[in-house]
DNA sequence: ACCTGAACACCGTTCAAGT
DNA sequence: ACCTGAACACCGTTCAAGT
């Protein structure tokens, strides 16, 4: 077999002065373009991504046929960076302390919202595609949820729970989560007198206090 | 002094079939179309509002300097109604038991919100008015808060709690309700094998958990 | 004092026409 | 195949003009 040069990909002046009829790849310009938007605290329009996109009001419908449809794709995106985050923030946490393990996607979760509350707003809020439209964010969340699931599971298996409600200390559990990641993103901390600097540590004490709530000693 | 009869109302023809010029109080009328509106799952829009009460676009801008001016005041009633359906759960919890008095306000609350979620989250999203914008939505729910600050300290001096920081519990109680709310607002239940018809004994189960947490037995 | 109706600058979306 | 640019039906908001 003849053995090919290892190609460098032709470039042959893909960088020219002329702007080129067809954009490289607009789809994922427009989808960067909406997530930029949404971390500048914007209203993220169709037309205004194609602005930043450089192309007409008309092109972006070549790509998505519909603005929600694009919002789709960027949940999609912020989900996948979303979930990448937590197995992060997993890989420390050793799978013999299943509460350990608990309490460190809790961080990982609201740490996550805190810093970037668009993109977790557009995964969360559920305006932008019906339940299920996108396979790949509920792909996405499944695992996610799985994840907690195996976590209690063990938890229980090792005699660490009061309850043995399963179900019902993860819905709890996910609705303290996703409460506070929202009451931060609604602005309603300044009237519980949480001040920006302490929502971090509060974040913290919340999870545990939940934690200690739920195990059996 | 001459005695003038006590003059009945002139109405001369108020309720003619002529369409009359001016509106007898638009502003109200425009609110309970924006609530009507909300309550139908439809956008709020002032231009539809408009066209409900039977006046012209640029109308409402006599009453509301802006949409958001509008939401805000819908935000207002909203909280009205919210805060009294809340008193009303309260007025049959007796004040010798704090955590029962917990629970009927959290089942208060999601009750609430799950039956008029429209309504729920345009007071409580705070995309329509800045934080502290409305006097009359920030007192209603200061109140709101010093209620269940009451409960709580109540209940800690009565030594019913496991934990003495009564500001974490709160914000966690509240993170825990505001959370399951939202859940439902944005439609996650069915990704959670929550069914519509078991959304509310499910919130039953979660705040009876919680309570169950911060109980010293 | 209150409302109309035209106007303006935005939006999402469609579609013929261009390359 | 992909993009342009004009068009349409919506929005929020302003403002002269009417009563």
């Amino acid at each position: 077999m003849p053995v090919r040069q290892p190609s460098k990909p032709r470039v042959r002046r893909e960088r020219s002065e002329v702007r080129p009829y067809h954009h490289g790849d607009l789809r994922r310009v427009l989808i960067d373009a909406a997530l930029q938007l949404a971390a500048e605290g914007a209203e993220v329009s169709v037309r205004e991504a194609a602005r930043r996109a450089a192309v007409s009001p008309g092109a972006p419908f070549r790509h998505f046929p519909s603005r929600d449809a694009l919002m789709a794709a960027v949940a999609e995106e912020a989900q996948r960076r979303f979930r990448a985050e937590i197995e992060v923030a997993l890989g420390d946490a050793p799978a013999t302390d299943p509460l350990g393990r608990f309490r460190a996607f809790g961080l990982a979760y609201l740490r996550w919202a805190m810093r970037n509350p668009a993109h977790f707003e557009i995964i969360s809020t559920g305006r932008y595609f019906a339940h299920g439209s996108s396979t790949e964010v509920t792909r996405d969340n499944a695992e996610v949820i799985a994840l907690t699931e195996r976590m209690l599971a063990d938890a229980a298996a090792q005699g660490l729970l009061r309850s043995t409600d399963l179900k019902r200390i993860q819905i709890a559990g996910r609705a303290l989560v996703y409460g506070f990641a929202r009451m931060n993103l609604d602005g309603h901390f300044p009237r519980w007198g949480v001040e920006e600097g302490e929502i971090e540590r509060t974040a913290e004490g919340v999870i545990d206090l939940f934690i200690a709530g739920i195990a059996r000693f």
